[in-house]
DNA sequence: AAAGTTATTCAAGAAATATTAAACAATTTG
DNA sequence: CAAATTGTTTAATATTTCTTGAATAACTTT
């Protein structure tokens, strides 16, 4: 989840940035939105937006993004020291998905963007993971061989979904930390390697099937 | 469901045209009561109406409407900048089924939209929920097992009701709280816990039946 | 065999959840 | 309406579970 913070006050954005990043978030921040309109606004998946600002102001900006087809989809929530309702209904008018006026609680902020993080992820579809009998629940987040459920932490799950989501590949160290443990948190490759182990070991018979490639990483091989 | 919204207001329709659209409403818009005589009013489902516009009012207009067997039928809610009861009851009095004051949340017409459009439609079935001999009565806010009555307090029927309506699928703390607390109350995942402990004590022999998962959230599990 | 890479083990400690209790809020009762 | 009851939230603490990375052993490759 990548979330653009634009506004003005330099400390304001200082704090949602580390208490949403705090939350797992991933979080940019744009002191204008002139700036913000010369970042990849694409790759974000909500936008926190001042509206009153310098230059162009954030009602500006929005009604720009919405009329772009890649930008057009991304939830916005309006932040604003303003309360007349004109305001607040021109923001919903521009298909603000939310609305906060300042002063705000962190804590609102986050239930907010929580909110809007729930609601844009796509239900996920169900879609079937698996080789010959071990099988892959991803609603409920379980793993069965042969029938029998094998408790895995979440680490290991994410590493099995991720090995059969791509079998006959091979992944690097990088990939996997990428997609296992994202790009906030740094761990080692070691780290990885007794990840794998351990895995390799819940899921026996199926353990060899996660194949080291020396020098290139792991891979599921059928 | 086809609503159409009467106002001369050109930017508040477009609001409310907007924001319903969203909602899934189909909408159309007329900026005069002789505007949205013109069109086939009996096709609509609802009529968003406002009382003061230019030439004639939309309490005027609400009375042809209610003259006409084709049409007399369709719900009204008025829109209104005056707030005197005597208008009110005006309104009342020739079949309004609401009535909201300007100036008004775009959240508020559209809960009352929502509670309109249900009250129109069929009653909603009563759908049952339950396992094995834990049987929620939707209706009756009730639960039973083994036939004795459970008393629950609000919170925690909502809670065992999201988890049987979910069953064998993990719900994130954030789901949790959109669904029983909603977007407006914010709450700590902690709280979520505590409540999610008590009613497993509650609804004991099937506490069990509510598995945690760890990092992921909360589900049951048949 | 040397160098490079991966596997294994394990103790420290990090992270997540359960539990408890206290304070606050809402509702009911007298 | 005040008192009593019931319900809810949160902080604090306890407990459980999981993860990490160092150390070292075991492979692989050249």
């Amino acid at each position: 989840m990548k979330i653009l913070v634009v506004d003005d006050e330099k400390d304001l954005c200082e704090i949602l940035q580390f208490n949403l990043e705090n939350e797992g978030f991933d979080v940019e921040v744009a002191h204008s939105a002139e700036d913000a309109l010369e970042m990849d606004i694409a790759s974000y998946n909500l936008i926190l937006l001042d509206i009153m600002m310098g230059q162009m102001s954030g009602f500006k900006m929005a009604s720009i993004l919405k009329k772009d087809n890649a930008t057009k989809h991304i939830p916005i929530i309006f932040l604003t020291a303003r309360d007349k309702e004109n305001d607040m209904l021109t923001g919903f008018s521009i298909g603000a998905d939310d609305y906060i006026s300042k002063p705000f609680s962190i804590k609102e902020v986050v239930a907010r963007v929580r909110a809007v993080s729930a609601r844009t992820n796509a239900p996920a579809l169900n879609e079937t993971v698996g080789f010959k009998s071990l099988l892959i629940d991803i609603e409920k987040k379980e793993v069965k061989i042969e029938g029998e459920y094998v408790k895995l932490t979440k680490t290991e799950f994410e590493l099995i979904l991720l090995f059969l989501q791509n079998k006959n590949r091979i992944l690097s160290r990088s990939d996997i930390m990428q997609k296992v443990w994202g790009d906030e948190v740094f761990v080692t490759d070691r780290t990885v390697d007794v990840n794998i182990a351990r895995l390799r070991k819940k899921i026996a018979p199926y353990g060899k099937f996660i194949v080291t490639k020396q020098s290139y990483g792991y891979g599921f091989m059928e």
